[in-house]
DNA sequence: GCAATCATTGGAAGCGTTTCCGATGACGCA
DNA sequence: TGCGTCATCGGAAACGCTTCCAATGATTGC
């Protein structure tokens, strides 16, 4: 940076600012600066520049399954934003609650990074007002609506779409196949999608019955053995919704096994549009995934340009319909 | 720092050198001065120390297709290794080659890991000179073989395990599915599923018929249109051979299509071992996915380590024999 | 038993920025 | 015209660590 300033005929400190978009700078100087450290193709070492009291240009990301199709995607979606920013992206995989306690104490002792995009979960008060405090700025995307900023679906219309569908096509018995996650098998990983399921039962008259309703850590192969189950009641539905899309091909399978047809002596419905729906010709509540990432990515953008934070986003969902649902039989 | 050095009775030199495991520090001082760092849960500042001429502690990995989950499980492996190791990942996105070229350029210059992964795709050798010189190791995962550190699987052995096996169970006409990659469509993605191919059939006697081979960018719907390609000659194949699995059920729902059984009519292999292979029925070569990573993760710690360079590690793949592969009907 | 060797340790000089504080000059207003 | 303001800019002190260079004391070979 000494060359920078030499050859921009100014001290350090001016170049300093120049660099880093200060005020103060008078317009020549800056451009002059700029012109300079052009030539010299020169950067900021960021390792001084943080240690000095500058932002570190890079943002952490928190997933829980890296290898999820959902999150993957939404990770893509937010690295690309976040690289045309020339941000860095320091990737955390936290798949269980002392993973989670970890990143969250580690992290700002160590100024990692300037801001934290948590992905799939809600974040809890207390560790977002620590990172707030720190000067870590947070942005949540697919998980859960919170106090902050945040991009999702609304998990309810989602599910409402899905229900509302098997209802409109004259099913009664719906049956649904809720998820946890398997790293945290306390916390149901949707509660929104259990809700409306209920919700929209009540609200068509029909009466509740829990054993229409079994929960599964997420998962195809769980989704397999949901499916059995509910085929082993002593009257099955003759519809299912599914949480997601991957759960969904598993029940699927098992009907496959079963020997029954779809949609014709059962119907499936699932959420998410994962890529592989549209093979498997399922009928499904599509999200815009990756849109959702670059729309985390963007909120970030602006939050540490230093505008006032969006509340939250809201993406909308829409019913997807393919071959896997129809009227029931009888 | 200062402060443990104190509470350790040690100077800040010392207590340095304690923490980052330089020899030339007695036992019992280094005990001392970890047990103060512990109590006082103090951590070096990765900025100052780099900047002082130490590691960043962070390493980069390069991905091609984030989302693809044979590249995120990948990833995975490598995180969770990387992290145990208290390692930092920097995530970075290359998609086509002008990304490629911008990352090769930029990250050495700025110094901003001490290491490189490279996924899924080769590193040219002046990229990894460069990168060598500056100091930054390089390993290479789930791509082809070169002269450099290295875990895949062997693309030549995967490959005449699928099409022997549709050979010992007497098929004579073998279609195979091929892929590039979209973003560089010009090199072909795994040219040693190509090459095994032809020698298998060679080797059976089978003549070479250019008409049974089809390539396409990879990707599902690509192998559904593969797929229709073979379906369209005047003699189809009795059994096909894809690159891996995504595309093989892109085949398998053209085929359901067209009204035709599996493996009645048609046998259908793939590779990879997709979670999605198990729920599909499919015949797959599989790969151990995730250990790959773990390993490139090991690898790179030991070279981080200073121990001298393995050239490289091939795990096996084994055939998984499902419902999609039968002997030919006529 | 003595000198040479070697393992440990401490002192202090950077590493490349940012930013506080003060200085300088230009400009506006009375 | 004179003085106060304010926009700009420069000097220099951190920021928190690593490592070179010596110095010290312990160990070993003869």
């Amino acid at each position: 940076m000494a060359d920078v300033a030499r050859r921009a005929g100014v001290s350090m400190a001016t170049a300093s600012r120049a660099l880093s978009n200060h005020p103060h700078v008078a317009a020549a100087t800056r451009a002059r600066v700029l012109a300079a450290a052009e030539q010299l193709s020169y950067v900021v070492s960021p390792e001084a520049s943080r240690l000095a009291g500058g932002a570190t240009g890079r943002v952490a990301v928190v997933v829980p399954h890296i290898s999820r199709w959902f999150f993957a995607t939404l990770l893509e979606g937010i690295e690309s934003v976040l690289r045309d920013a020339d941000l860095d992206v320091l990737l955390y995989h936290v798949g269980d609650a002392a993973d989670r306690r970890d990143f969250f104490q580690r992290l700002p002792a160590r100024r990692k990074a300037d801001a934290v995009v948590v992905l799939g979960m809600p974040v809890r008060d207390g560790e977002r007002e620590r990172l707030e405090t720190m000067g870590v700025h947070i942005v949540a995307a697919g998980g859960q609506v919170e106090a902050y900023p945040y991009v999702s679906i609304d998990d309810a219309s989602a599910a409402r779409q899905a229900v509302d569908h098997l209802l409109f096509l004259n099913h009664r018995r719906i049956g649904m196949i809720a998820t946890v996650d398997p790293a945290e098998p306390h916390w149901p990983a949707n509660p929104g999608r259990s809700r409306a399921y209920d919700e929209a039962l009540a609200d068509a008259g029909l009466p509740a019955d829990p054993s229409l309703v079994v929960t599964v850590p997420w998962g195809s192969l769980h989704g397999a053995d949901a499916m059995a189950r509910l085929l082993s009641l002593r009257e099955p539905p003759t519809a299912v919704y599914a949480h997601s899309d991957e759960v969904a091909f598993g029940a699927v399978r098992t009907l496959r096994r079963a020997g029954l047809r779809i949609p014709e002596d059962m119907s499936v419905v699932g959420i998410d549009d994962h890529p592989m729906a549209e093979l498997a010709d399922l009928t499904t509540v599509a999200q815009p995934v990756r849109d959702q990432g670059v729309l985390a990515g963007r909120m970030l953008l602006s939050l540490l340009a230093g505008e006032t934070a969006t509340t939250g986003v809201t993406v909308p969902t829409r019913l997807v319909v393919r071959g896997s649902t129809a009227p029931p039989r009888r």
